[in-house]
DNA sequence: GCTTTGTGCCAC
DNA sequence: AAACGTGGCACAAAGC
């Protein structure tokens, strides 16, 4: 993979303001500064100080509005152990660092991996679950707006010698108890934000290009304030909308335990044209399957796909009924009820939940919503939507990540399949969306399979970055993204197949299992470098649309007396991988596209520098969700 | 009774 | 087991 410079480091910038939070006994919280010189800045004492916990907001606000000209900074174990109360109270913080985020990064990162961070026995740091976000009604009043670059990338060398629990230059402490026998999570020591942030640090500056570490870290711990803000904000939701739709295709709500009308309709006809008795019920698969079967139907499964190859009457309102239901179900007035108060969606965002870097989300299914249901999605009166999703993101990402040029040349233009049909690769662009899909996931049948050579003829760089991914994968190697998130390793059963292909006691079929695991092994690893590159690239886009939406939001006066942060600023509500909504007062929409364009370009420049690769984006403003792209 | 597994479909 | 990656979630059936 190419090592090109990452990142440049903005010069004369003044040492940030930078705090330490942590829980003491009962209810004191301690901030103690970081020892940079920079503490009298907000008048605070170089040993810091400790505050009842219900002084934290204020604390805070004040800290970062004192801070002043100089970036403010905290440090804490889990953004979502501190940011809810502070929203609750009305505070924003502008960066923040998530230890317990930063330690799953680099705990497994090959570019950390003989750093003491890395090579201790399993602590506390590992054990931490991510706390859950609480879900609380706004208040309070909004934090005095700052402009901030970014990230903080030239202060490094100022966090070093944070030796209040260890000594200057000491290595960073061994997990406890490494020698003794596992006695379980309950008996690891208090996590130690001094110091695991020195064991972070050290891991970091001991890495073969500390910059894409601290990109990559600066980067998640901005999406865990991003992630808690959306949370605290809520996703715009109209439940009558949702009601409408509901009723119009199932029919009104029916009483607890029934089926809606037109579903229950639905499941008659499917037992008339099977000639089945009363009593089968559609939503049993065995039962349903034999009915098809007596009927002669010919159906070996009940996948929606293979259903839709078969000529019988039963067919059209099976699926029709497998289409209300999974609306029902997934997005029914159960959903409405459990997910949807005072007019907003709020999931939980897990970030970094996937492997690959990607976002999870927990509670009502947030990154599945069916396109059926996004017109209860909608703007506030006044306000809009301004949604916007990145084109082709991962074979953009790959392009750069393999500095191969002609695949970049090919996203110059706009649509980048469109630029692989003139390069003269492949004929149509259909082609040439599945042969590059095909290429990020290992695809080998079908289209895919038959246009790779010629996409490999046509950008050698690109398509031989994933295949030696591939192939590393196979040989049981770890792979890393561009900023050096890596794969885990392939485990236990990787090596139990491995082993068993040889041994001849094993049977015939051994081999060919190993055979398979490691192929499908192969294809995550390919994968994981691209969509994991893909999502650290969105992760630079949140962050500085993040930053640029509350400047904007300051130049026009927004929030400074608003009863919280954002209900008078344009604020993220929704992000989807590639994708984000922006809840936007409809007088600032422009500008708001604006900067979240600027925020695409910059995102670019922030990964992969000086190389000519484009993020354009589709951006429509809109009143509904559903009525993007 | 409970939890786990299998199935299927939604999103990117 | 649908080719081809990452997930969440609901429901019924199977397992304890």
């Amino acid at each position: 993979m190419t090592r090109g410079t990452v990142v440049s480091v903005p010069a004369g910038r003044m040492t940030p303001v930078h705090l330490v939070l942590s829980r003491g006994s009962g209810d004191i919280v301690r901030a103690i500064p970081v020892p940079s010189g920079a503490a009298s800045a907000i008048g605070l004492p170089d040993g810091g100080t400790t505050l009842p916990v219900g002084d934290l907001p204020a604390f805070v606000r004040d800290a970062e509005a004192a801070a002043g000209e100089r970036p403010a900074r905290w440090t804490w174990d889990d953004t979502n152990r501190w940011y809810p109360e502070l929203l609750h109270a009305g505070v924003r913080v502008d960066r923040a660092h998530d230890l317990r985020l930063a330690h799953r990064i680099l705990r497994v990162s090959a570019l950390t991996a003989t750093s003491a961070l890395a090579t201790a026995e399993p602590g506390p740091w590992d054990a931490m679950e991510p706390a859950p976000a609480s879900r609380a009604p706004a208040a309070a009043s909004g934090p005095v707006p700052q402009e901030e670059a970014l990230f903080d990338l030239a202060d490094a060398g100022a966090r070093r010698r944070l030796g209040t629990v260890a000594a200057p230059g000491a290595p960073a402490r061994q997990a406890p108890d490494a020698s003794a026998p596992s006695t379980g999570p309950e008996h690891l020591p208090e996590p130690d934000p001094w110091s695991e942030l020195e064991a972070q640090d050290a891991a970091v500056a001991g890495s073969p290009d500390p910059g894409r570490l601290r990109l990559l870290l600066a980067a998640e711990s901005a999406g865990a304030l991003v992630a808690g803000e959306m949370h605290h904000a809520g996703l715009p939701w109209r439940a009558d909308v949702h009601d409408q739709i509901l009723s119009e295709v199932l029919g009104p709500r029916p009483p607890e335990g029934q089926r809606p009308e037109r579903l229950e309709a639905l499941a008659q006809t499917i037992r008339t044209a099977l000639d089945a008795p009363p009593s089968l019920n559609p939503d049993s698969h065995p039962d349903l399957l034999k009915a098809l079967q007596y009927a002669g139907v010919g159906a070996r499964s009940l996948r929606k796909w293979e259903l839709e190859k078969i000529d019988h009457p039963v067919i059209e309102p099976l699926l029709e009924y497998k289409n209300l239901n999974r609306l029902l179900t997934a997005n029914g007035w159960n959903w409405l009820d459990q997910w949807v108060r005072d007019g907003r969606f709020r999931t939980e965002y897990v970030v970094g939940g996937v492997v690959t870097g990607r976002w999870a989300s927990s509670g009502g299914g947030a990154l599945q919503l069916p396109h059926n249901v996004r017109r209860a999605v909608q703007a506030d009166p006044g306000w809009v939507f301004v949604v916007a999703d990145a084109a082709q993101l991962e074979p953009r990402v790959l392009a750069a990540m393999a500095s191969d040029e002609a695949m970049a040349a090919a996203g110059q233009a706009g649509d980048m399949y469109a630029g692989i049909v003139a390069s003269g690769a492949v004929e149509t662009r259909e082609l040439a969306k599945v042969g590059m899909l095909g290429a990020m996931y290992g695809g080998t049948t079908g289209a895919s399979g038959q246009v790779l050579p010629r996409l490999a003829k046509t950008f050698p760089r690109a398509i031989s970055l994933v295949e030696e991914a591939a192939r590393t994968g196979e040989r049981g190697g770890v792979v890393s993204t561009w900023l050096g998130r890596s794969s885990p390793p392939p485990g236990a059963t990787w090596d139990e197949l491995q082993a068993g292909a040889f041994d001849d006691a094993a049977g015939a079929d051994a081999a060919v299992r190993a055979r398979s695991y490691t192929r499908s092994w192969g294809r995550f690893t390919r994968n994981f470098v691209v969509q994991g590159t893909a999502a650290e690239w969105a992760l630079c886009w949140l962050a500085s649309i993040r930053r640029r939406l509350w400047a904007l939001g300051s130049a026009e006066g927004g929030g400074g007396q608003a009863p919280e942060p954002f209900t008078a600023r344009p604020h993220l509500v929704f992000f989807l991988h590639d994708e984000v909504v922006v809840h936007a007062p409809e007088a600032m929409a422009e500008a708001v596209a604006g900067e979240v364009v600027a925020a695409a370009g910059e995102a670019g420049r922030l990964l992969f520098g000086d190389f000519p690769v484009q993020f354009p984006l589709s951006v429509a403003t809109v009143a509904s969700y559903a009525d993007a792209k």
